[in-house]
DNA sequence: AATGACATGTAAGAGGTTACATGATTGT
DNA sequence: ACAATCATGTAACCTCTTACATGTCATT
């Protein structure tokens, strides 16, 4: 019986408070979009498992509004299992980042492509930061002084600095780019610049 | 006739010059390490398939040392295939940061065990920085004027970037989590220290 | 009346990892 | 002699994405 992460994250996000399966899907995306995302093809089915092996448990809700609604919550088992992981060192990080392999191939398009292809990169990163902005600022307004706020806070923040130091690169970049249009010169030197 | 990213980065390191799998791995390993990554699984197979398409040629060095080696080349096809590819829109940037998720459940961990995953965390970050300096450093003893340089350049500064990004946020978060050991006061504020 | 958020799921296939398997060449 | 690097590949399995499919509830 193998885990996969998947698995964890759900654990994970359980150890807190009882969920659906929407709820989880939407805590991950706000809270670790910048380093993780899962999607609701691996949250049902993985919830089905989890459930069968008796890491979690399922509450229907069946009130006056009968809905379809399904609660999940952490057992003794699941939470051992979980703590157990958690001393286990962590996988590598992998990251795949489309639009840098287009610009690493740069001389084979055309400088306005390029450019284009770091500017949605820097909206995107742009986007993304906003958004955990907005997730710390209702964080800090609920005072939310639990022990996951402090550690949802502390692992946000790293996407916000990540999302800064692209966003400024990409500032960089663009302007490197035109300027090795506009002058045609020794290409070297002026990514050395940046570098240096 | 589906194409993964997987050959596109196949065509675009052969756009560049000639090379075998094993050449095509390294220099994905050392130039494009911190935003993407392929394995010789995925390598070989693809190598076949591009070749059976006609976008890229194979020669099979049979010189005096008898080898192995095939050196596979773009072709005319394979080139505006890549171009094409570059023009359009880049798939959104994932990422994959098992330890943060770690980090993120640290209510259910020791302050111990968070405070290890950090430290491996900036480990490996410390590594692959220095791997891209001396990459970069490399680069420039060469003198290597090209155009693919200066893009590789380009992107090598953002791999650069993160790490560095990575690796102060890994200083900050051990300070954090050692005063919260320490004090145990409010850790809403202590996080909040951070995020401001 | 329409839109967006809430809510749950399946099937097929693409993409990727891990373990296995082998052997030559180069440098110390 | 030994280790590292060069060099190529397969099979099984796991993981993940995409497209499909459906329906409620709350707000404007």
């Amino acid at each position: 019986m193998k885990e996969s992460t998947t698995e964890y994250v759900i654990l994970g996000i359980l150890s807190n408070k009882p969920r659906t399966g929407y709820d989880i899907h939407k805590l991950v995306k706000t809270r670790m979009g910048s380093f993780w995302d899962i999607s609701y093809s691996q949250i049902y089915p993985t919830l089905r498992v989890l459930e069968k092996e008796g890491l979690i448990t399922k509450r229907v809700e069946v009130n006056e509004r009968e809905q379809n609604r399904k609660v999940y919550s952490i057992t003794k088992e699941g939470t051992s299992k979980l703590q157990q992981w958690l001393t286990e060192p962590a996988k590598p990080p992998t990251f795949k980042f489309e639009a840098l392999l287009k610009i690493a191939f740069g001389d084979q398009a055309s400088k306005g492509q390029i450019i284009k292809h770091i500017e949605e990169l820097k909206a995107i990163n742009t986007a993304q930061l906003e958004n955990i902005l907005s997730v710390e600022k209702e964080m800090k307004a609920n005072l939310n002084e639990s022990e996951r706020a402090f550690f949802a806070l502390l692992t946000l923040s790293l996407g916000e600095n990540l999302h800064r130091a692209a966003s400024e690169w990409a500032d960089t970049a663009i302007k490197l780019i035109e300027q090795h249009k506009q002058k045609g010169g020794t290409k070297h030197e002026q990514a050395c610049k940046m570098v240096d």
